[in-house]
RNA sequence: GCCGACGUAGCUCAGCUGGUAGAGCACAUCUCUCGUAAAGAUGGGGUCCCCGGUUCGAGUCCGGGCGUCGGCUCCA
């Protein structure tokens, strides 16, 4: 028979021939080489067989993800052989790669708990496995055998996974792999041997509900990250420590920006820097909402609990919020704004020659979200939204969703964030008619298509009350996350009865698009930092210019300095403590302050400042004016060079 | 919320099997007046997260709570 390979050529080779009978025929260096097999675009193991006319392409060490994917799977098999030899009587449950790494859930018998302080001891005993370079040894065993053999075991959860492979898949047999004294139910594929693994690492351990569901078992989750070389592992734990070199919390204790207080969970207290930096972020949120179209507006937080009843919230989402009695009267903290700016909406008779009116507010909602899930900056329960709403017609939709879509992209390509679209479709749970779900979802697929936008489809993920886009974007190193949402809703001006009186004089129903770009201001900073390592542009940057005096004689020049520079619009501090300037640059190095202004003698009597920009070192003397004229263009541009 | 770990000075951390708590940095005072990443000396500073228990005695052991961290679930 032939199997064709990646350069288009052919190869024939004997009927029945595997994967490795076809690297073989290639050359004995790549089967010695080769991890696997990928099959009309299959990954399979490589002593599968192939078939007739398959496109076959051998995976070897050099194929990237493949072969990733191959030795971690392997290698969370190798770290189910070492526990299940360490801990006599666990049950094994189910061992994945992952992005970065691999995982296998445990239900350690009784009484035992893992902690990572027994990493070594299972590493040492993975890496005797590895060494031995044992084989992975597929079979096929009937349902019935495979059950019996691991209900002899109490392999609890092989069993369920099993039970479920006959019901939803009508299996009548299933694969097992062996390696060492190891076999698990698996549906493979994996390398021919464990030393295939060159370098591998356990990283953390965590629990995780069976199955993902919190009804269940929790289970006891050992993560680890295997590479096809030494370098490649270091290289990846490298990555790590830059992470947390980057991490929010840590810089934002550093830079003196924010804080938190065990007297009020999961929020920020922003210190006078960390407020500066919120503060230029307003103001582009405020300038940019200003120029398309917006209307800011600003609503209370605390509402009377009939209006959540209305809204849907008191029935949907009641946990999650705060309330309180206020002369018998139950109030509740909003965990959302728009039913505020439905009542301004609603204040006044509409008219469709109103719309669409566009409501900004940088609006302060609190959800309590659960205490095991607060992070930093990037989920808290004091949540400072950057929304708006739009009511509008139907017919115009297309073009405001459009609208939103434009000014999320000019948002994040001022931070150099790459954005990435997903559109959700209706969820099972949801209201109104299939008619509207159809022409919501056909909108918004218009607003993306008509801009030629490439999107990711959700199908079913959509909110109960309309169709949404969600805006992804990367970050700096590599990290993505959900910052903005377009939302369609038609169910908020259905509960709000909210008009608008159309040309032909008859009361019509507005669309209400929800919409956040940044998501929320503690987000979006927290995102930032980690972005720029606490590096910021210097439009961002809490202090803009530090300005040194070397001897107190030349602190009153520094202040002179200082309040020129601060004339031109700059944030400008004089560090005038008596320590040696050493101490001041290292200590101005520290707190990334993007330029540090030395003055001494020589700078006092031409009228300069020798300029040290943070990590270019010295650029020499300019006249003041000069520097100010430099920093001002600087600042005045956010775009990212 | 669930699983696990952790909580000691402003920060980073040490404190063995229970015997009245320590370092570096930071801070204060004094000296030094300094040219591109840490001058020197002296000193102050602790409800060892909180509540309860065991004990002659608890930072240390036990129970409960709170918070933080890593995951899971959740994020309408």
């Amino acid at each position: 028979m032939t199997v064709l390979l990646p350069d288009e050529s052919r190869l024939d080779v004997p009927d029945g021939a595997t994967g490795r009978d076809v690297a073989r025929a290639i050359g004995e260096g790549l089967a010695r080489a080769a991890l696997g097999i990928r099959v009309d675009g299959e990954l399979r193991d490589l002593d599968a067989p192939v078939e007739n006319g398959a496109k076959v392409e051998i995976v070897t060490a050099k194929s990237g993800d493949d072969a990733l994917w191959l030795i971690r799977h392997d290698c969370a098999h190798v770290l189910a052989t070492a526990v299940t030899e360490l801990y006599p009587g666990v049950k094994v449950s189910i061992g994945p790669p992952v992005a970065d790494g691999f995982y296998y859930d445990f239900d350690f018998p009784e009484g035992v708990k893992l902690s990572d302080a027994d990493f070594e001891r299972i590493e040492q005993r993975m890496r005797e496995h590895i060494k031995v370079d044992e084989p992975f040894e597929r079979s096929e065993l009937p349902v019935a055998e495979a059950l019996e053999r691991f209900r002899a075991e109490g392999q609890d959860y092989k069993v369920e996974l099993i039970e479920d492979l006959v019901r939803d898949q009508r299996v009548k047999t299933v694969s097992l792999y062996r390696n060492g004294p190891f076999t698990d139910l698996c549906r493979g594929p994996h390398a021919p041997t464990t030393g295939r693994i060159k370098a591998f690492k356990l990283t953390s351990v965590a629990g995780a509900y069976w199955r993902g569901d919190a009804s269940r078992q929790m289970l006891t989750r050992v993560y680890g990250t295997a590479f096809l070389s030494k370098d490649d592992l270091a290289a990846h734990l490298e990555r790590l420590e830059e992470a947390r070199r980057r991490d929010h919390r840590k810089l934002g204790r550093e830079l003196d920006l924010f804080m938190f207080s065990e007297l009020s969970p999961g929020a920020p207290f922003w210190k006078p820097k960390g407020q500066q930096l919120w503060n230029e972020l307003t103001d582009l949120w405020r300038a940019e909402n200003a120029d398309r179209g917006y209307s800011e507006v600003h609503t209370p937080i605390l509402y009377d609990a009939d209006l959540w009843k209305r809204s849907g919230h008191w029935h949907v989402y009641r946990e999650n919020m705060y309330f309180t009695e206020v002369e018998g009267r139950t109030m509740g903290l909003k965990p959302m704004n728009c039913p505020a700016h439905t009542q301004i909406y609603s204040s006044e008779r509409r008219s469709y020659r109103d719309l669409p009116i566009r409501y900004s507010e940088a609006g302060l909602v609190h959800r309590h979200e659960p205490s095991g899930t607060l992070h930093g900056l990037l989920r808290v329960r004091h949540i400072t939204q950057d929304d708006a709403h739009i009511f509008c017609t139907e017919d115009q939709v297309p073009e405001e969703v459009q609208r939103c879509l434009d000014f999320g992209f000019a948002i994040y390509d001022v931070f150099g964030f790459e954005p990435r679209l997903e559109l959700s479709t209706r969820p099972e749970k949801s209201v109104g008619s299939e008619e509207m779900w159809d022409r919501a979802e056909a909108a918004l697929e218009r607003a993306l298509s008509d801009r030629g936008l490439d999107y990711e489809l959700n199908p079913g993920d959509g909110a109960f009350y309309g169709p949404k886009i969600d805006l992804h974007m990367t970050d700096s190193i590599g990290r993505s996350w959900q910052l903005g949402t377009v939302q369609l809703d038609y169910y908020m001006p259905e509960q709000f009865e909210l008009t608008y009186t159309g040309a032909d004089n008859a009361e019509h129903r507005p669309v209400m698009i929800h919409r956040a770009l940044m998501g929320s201001f503690e987000r979006f900073i927290g995102i930032l930092i980690e972005h720029y390592a606490g590096e910021f542009p210097l439009w961002l940057a809490p202090v803009q210019a530090l300005v040194l005096p070397i001897a107190d004689r030349h602190v009153d020049y520094a202040d002179r300095v200082a309040g020129e520079l601060r004339a031109a619009g700059l944030r400008v501090e004089v560090d005038d403590r008596a320590e040696s300037v050493g101490r001041k640059i290292r200590e101005g190095e520290l707190a990334k302050a993007p330029y540090m202004l030395v003055v001494g003698d020589q700078e006092a009597e031409d009228g300069t400042v020798s300029v040290r920009r943070h990590r270019g070192g010295d650029l020499g003397a300019l006249p003041i004016a000069d520097f100010a004229d430099r920093a001002t263009t600087e600042a005045s541009s956010r775009r990212q060079a």
